[in-house]
DNA sequence: CACAAACTGTTAGTACACAAACTAATTTGC
DNA sequence: GCAAATTAGTTTGTGTACTAACAGTTTGTG
């Protein structure tokens, strides 16, 4: 852990209180910033073994294969993707013939979202890798430390 | 851990194998996942300590008052931002006055980016609630936690 | 029944984030 | 000394991600 020299810390500027504040702030040690750059490792990982989806639109996909069906805000709530954000997931799921949509007549301003047979093939062809790409994420860890990874990230969620 | 019931595994489909390949597939358990959870808890905590600047403009507008300054690439390189990416944010920063750009003499290609003095005012006025970001973040932890959780954190880097 | 409250999906606006293709400037290697 | 490779920055295009504002629909309550 280095430490900055005094220098850096008692300057000869009139309030030396405020120019000290964020003198030591080191940004790589920062939980966010860390997580960014892990989180920058795994997109990698996952672009590698899953060029066909984005981890968003593969999750959408995953949820949607497991559930059957559900609403366009009812998936985004699932899997913590906001209403603005979801249309264009599943807009793109469905220019490519993944899902489809229909309006529920029992409440006109639902969508209903159903994989197709092509997006179930898909997913389950696809599967295999996402589950390669966690364990590659976590490769740097022991299996002690990866559950214990595991359980304490579960806790920040 | 929840256990899918056999008859959800296997199917009459008469490609039962590819089928049940995604079946036991648990999204919310992922590392990806529960990383971009973790992510939006974040995000949400910095917002809200520091309304004034996103968590990358912060890290480019800290790293550039630690070291004093750098070339545009330089300073994307430093925080792990994209060429691309980073141009925005310096331009964005720049037209809040909080950072300047010049061409270097030696080297035409390059623009020294300096913070300006009012980018350096409200770096120190904002590195205590930065501090807390990372703090309540961590929040759910205990300390001991928190300590093992950034160092494997730190590995998966 | 009426009507406010809540919900669903949409749009516009801002801000990352990365790939790919490009220009201009600089460095290198022969 | 000069072509080739490298580097710095820019632009375009795609894809998240969230806020705020909006219209249409449904629901709960007086």
């Amino acid at each position: 852990m280095k430490k900055m020299p005094l220098s850096v810390i008692v300057t000869d500027h009139h309030d030396a209180d405020i120019m000290a504040a964020g003198a030591d702030y080191q940004l790589e040690d920062q939980v966010g910033f860390i997580m960014r750059c892990v989180n920058q490792r795994h997109l990698s990982i996952f672009s590698r073994l899953i060029p066909e989806l984005t981890p968003t639109q593969f999750s959408a996909l995953a949820k949607l294969c497991a559930t059957g069906q559900a609403s366009q805000n009812e998936l985004g709530r699932m899997i913590a993707i906001d209403a603005a954000t979801i249309k264009g997931v599943v807009d793109r799921l469905k220019h490519r013939g993944l899902i489809s949509s229909e309006s529920q007549p029992s409440d006109l301003r639902r969508l209903i979202l159903k994989p197709t047979e092509e997006g179930r093939i898909l997913f389950h062809q696809i599967s295999a890798a996402a589950r390669q790409v966690s364990e590659d994420t976590l490769k740097p860890l022991s299996e002690k430390e990866k559950h214990v990874f595991m359980k304490l990230l579960d806790k920040l969620r």
